[in-house]
DNA sequence: ACAATAAATTAATGTTAACTTAACACCCCA
DNA sequence: TGGGGTGTTAAGTTAACATTAATTTATTGT
């Protein structure tokens, strides 16, 4: 059974939420702020983590940011609640480190099959993981090597990083920012073209139609 | 249970991918050439029909596209069979109307999960599907693309939020003010043709219907 | 420990798509 | 019939990215 923490500081969100899903066959724990939401999800290690984007003191942003700095809650997925017309928590959320979002107000059956979706998309993900191939390319955490074509490739840290992250969700964009964060980690501050310079030696190596760039948000793998 | 038309000439390869797959509780049909498998497809209507490429008389590059004829079959996923090497084939295969392809010599393991995953993803597409379409116009906001008709389109960031923001709530009437707020952002000071030369854009793109101008107001989206 | 080599970053400059502006046409209504 | 509001096109401008080389920083081998 799949765990689902639900974090909002509105009682009534919580239980309307929290009733929803466990009628779905979902555990669901809750928390009620910020700072109790990483506590309890580090103790539990939910499957997935609903974060409402406003509330007081810690908003969903900010919490999501620290879950992201937790291991172990590395790959735990996060969705957020937000307010429609709040269109910037999509963007700010995708930014720090969000897998999906769901509008408020929270309809039933939309929240439902989201999440549905996204914990499928995850458990394909990890089944995937050593077997499947993304467009002829496949990767090898443990050997630390690529595989094209039957032959294989041993690329240098940072363009391995980079191309395992892209790969790891084709056709997802990931902002420079989301780049940065999780290539070169925290507070390292490089320069501007430092992530230009590393897609053109993947793009060197692997062929230009692999790594494409989306001008003013980021850039995506494509099979 | 989901339903695997599998289409080879040699017995061998029929009853090996066909064992490993009902194996993993599919049902499995077969037809040994091009010409049964358009009728047994038409009569059966499978989920997923594997198709291997090298064939006498029909081969399966002719039998896909015959296939993608049949109205019926129009969204039935298709997989080719091909050896190694034969890189072509995959190219062919697509223009075809190929969904996948798995190559020679088969190992039951990638071949299942390959399966697996495309069953997977045509589901995914099918729930997904129903819960953010407004009039044939799908938004994803992970992979930065715009999908009509089947097709999809890769949109400039401000043509993309400005269409994003429209949909968000079809009819509704959005401002000049509050579109030039919420796409171009507080400070930001504009010219006055600027967003109609945006909506311009757009209208080009998807066509007129979809982005009235409400005049003296503004512009809002009707399916 | 040192040179040799590779990797990562910065710097400088080129390129281009995206965005904005400008100029004018149109249309409807007072 | 003229003015407010919008449509259209093309030309101008700029922000963002690409590219290449130079420089700094790591890693490796002896």
């Amino acid at each position: 059974m799949e765990k689902i923490l639900l974090v909002d500081d509105e009682q009534d969100i919580l239980e309307f939420v929290g009733y929803n899903l466990s009628k779905e066959g979902y555990e669901v724990i809750t928390a009620n702020n910020g700072k109790d939401a990483i506590s309890l999800a580090q103790k539990e290690e939910p499957d997935l983590i609903i974060l409402d984007v406003m509330m007081p003191e810690m908003d969903g942003i900010e919490t999501c940011l620290e879950l992201r700095n937790v291991e172990k809650l590395k790959d735990t997925l996060i969705v957020f609640l937000s307010a429609r017309g709040e269109d910037y928590s999509q963007v700010a959320g995708f930014d720090a480190g969000a897998d999906d979002y769901i509008p408020k107000p929270i309809k039933p059956r939309l929240l439902v099959s989201r999440v549905k979706a996204i914990l499928r998309r995850k458990g394909a993900q990890q089944e995937e993981g050593l077997t499947e191939e993304q467009g002829g390319i496949r990767i090898d955490r443990e050997k630390y090597l690529i595989y094209k074509d039957n032959k294989e490739y041993s690329f240098p840290k940072k363009e391995f990083e980079l191309l395992a992250l892209l790969i790891s969700k084709p056709g997802k964009v990931f902002t420079r920012e989301v780049i940065l964060e999780s290539v070169w980690g925290g507070e390292v501050v490089v320069g501007d073209r430092t992530i230009d310079v590393h897609v053109r030696k993947l793009r060197e190596k692997l062929g230009d139609q692999y790594i494409k760039t989306i001008k003013g948000v980021g850039y995506k793998f494509e099979a």
